[in-house]
DNA sequence: CTGCAATGTATTAATGTTAGAACAATCAAC
DNA sequence: GTTGATTGTTCTAACATTAATACATTGCAG
């Protein structure tokens, strides 16, 4: 029997990483299974991919499934195939994700000596949502400044910011909210902050949030919203954050 | 026109949440939707459900649909129907979610005044997984003290936590690793930690750690990776923690 | 009781998912 | 060239999802 070389990447891959009784149908959770893996480049940029009898085979599903979950990969330009030689991953995947040291100010830290960059989808006085009504304590009909941005690295979005800010006004321009950082700008506002609280936790993509971080809708995403005060404890900023942990993880480290 | 008091969950709930493009069928992303609202208090126990007609109309679906939603919510036993009179949450739900600070030795304190009770599901001595090997930088054939264990608070499943120790050995009862802390075992295994280093991020629920938590497969889940070093510099402990970030999440506060 | 709202039930139909099977075309090893 | 592995193509078939429509049954307000 010949052994063409193998497919390192099917020991990988695991019957247990996929669910017969999910409603998700079976060709989208191995795609997510292999796109997952590719994106985070646990299968090397142009590696053979298992074949689909192999993928049928270590699955348990059918050779149209398999098929389908490769076909769909290579809609989305992460693999080529080839009649009579096989599947190649070809995805310039970045080698080291992001990782940032979670502090207080993280968001603005998140540069670590990489070259992100910021870009504004939506910068509008807005009413608050309910939610936040109660917290910031402000008259129903206020209107409060509301950006929407993202976080990109070598061209990839990896975090998607949401933010409320009472003391911002329209005033100022939209390219300041990509080059400057969000401390510069709290200090040209006048806003002084003596207190930040944060909770981490995690979120399935939304539509949206799916189509601005180029992800499937559903995907998880780390999710971290940070409430700031000044000195007086009044609400000066309000900030959800989702980061595509494929690309970005927050690290901490202590002496013990 | 009679108002029957109108359903106060039915302003929560918004089209741009669900995604029709999605390969996930669209009562099951319902279903996840509605799910979590119920599991974190969004919609009260006690109250009415939207009707199927609003929710046809509200996410743009077929009352089959809206339909199958409900009752797949009834099937779990979260709300009741009637006919006639419509659908109602029953579910004694935690009121608040566990808030643990974000320090070095998180999971011991996960306690926090609160009384949680940790459920030992695997004990082995075991061969390590391959990207752990190397890391560990034992013998590729040696056996190492495997934990899987999970923590509950009033009888609901919120952490799942997978272990890799070296230093701990066959001779520690069961029941050592459901009633004493892990620093108190640590010490007595006179393992001495002197640097931990934590990375967090989102993952999807595997089956198996979705049956353990309670949850549908790919859930997001909270995704904390501990390394746990000596003195000397050798790592004396992995572990992989996942939590159900609707009864969980870290906070950290800071003065700035 | 009447009328409306809500859930329960049924039918038809278009489309998507999964499986099994057979065969064709391409590539590389021998 | 022969052989085996791999992807491409084409069937059939069972089942699930989603939609549109109609009607039945139950509960409640008036």
């Amino acid at each position: 029997m010949r052994t063409r070389g193998g497919t390192a990447a099917l020991a990988l891959l695991n019957r247990e990483l996929i669910d017969t009784q999910s409603p998700s149908p079976l060709y989208f959770q191995l795609f997510t299974v292999l796109n997952d893996a590719i994106s985070r480049g646990v299968i090397a940029n142009g590696s053979r991919m298992p074949s689909e009898k192999e993928i049928s085979d270590r699955f348990e599903v059918s050779r149209i499934t398999a098929r389908r979950t490769l076909a769909e990969l290579a809609a989305k330009g992460l693999v080529v195939r080839h009649r009579g030689k096989g599947t190649f991953v070809q995805h310039a995947y970045q080698p080291n994700p992001i990782v940032a040291p979670l502090s207080s100010m993280m968001e603005s830290l998140g540069n670590m000596g990489r070259d992100t960059t910021v870009t504004l989808l939506s910068k509008r006085m807005d009413l608050l949502p309910v939610d936040l009504q109660e917290v910031f304590g402000l008259a129903v009909d206020a209107r409060v400044c509301h950006l929407v941005r993202v976080r990109s690295d070598g061209g990839r979005a990896f975090g998607h910011y949401v933010s409320w800010t009472p003391r911002f006004d329209a005033s100022t321009a939209r390219k300041d909210f990509e080059t400057r950082s969000r401390i510069e700008l709290f200090k040209a506002h006048g806003i002084k902050i003596a207190r930040v609280e944060q909770y981490l936790s995690a979120e399935g993509a939304s539509p949206e949030i799916a189509r601005a971080l180029d992800v499937t809708t559903g995907k998880p995403l780390l999710k971290l919203v940070r409430f700031s005060y000044d000195a007086s404890g009044r609400l000066q900023d309000h900030l959800t954050a989702r980061y595509n942990s494929d690309l970005f993880s927050y690290k901490m480290e202590a002496e013990v």
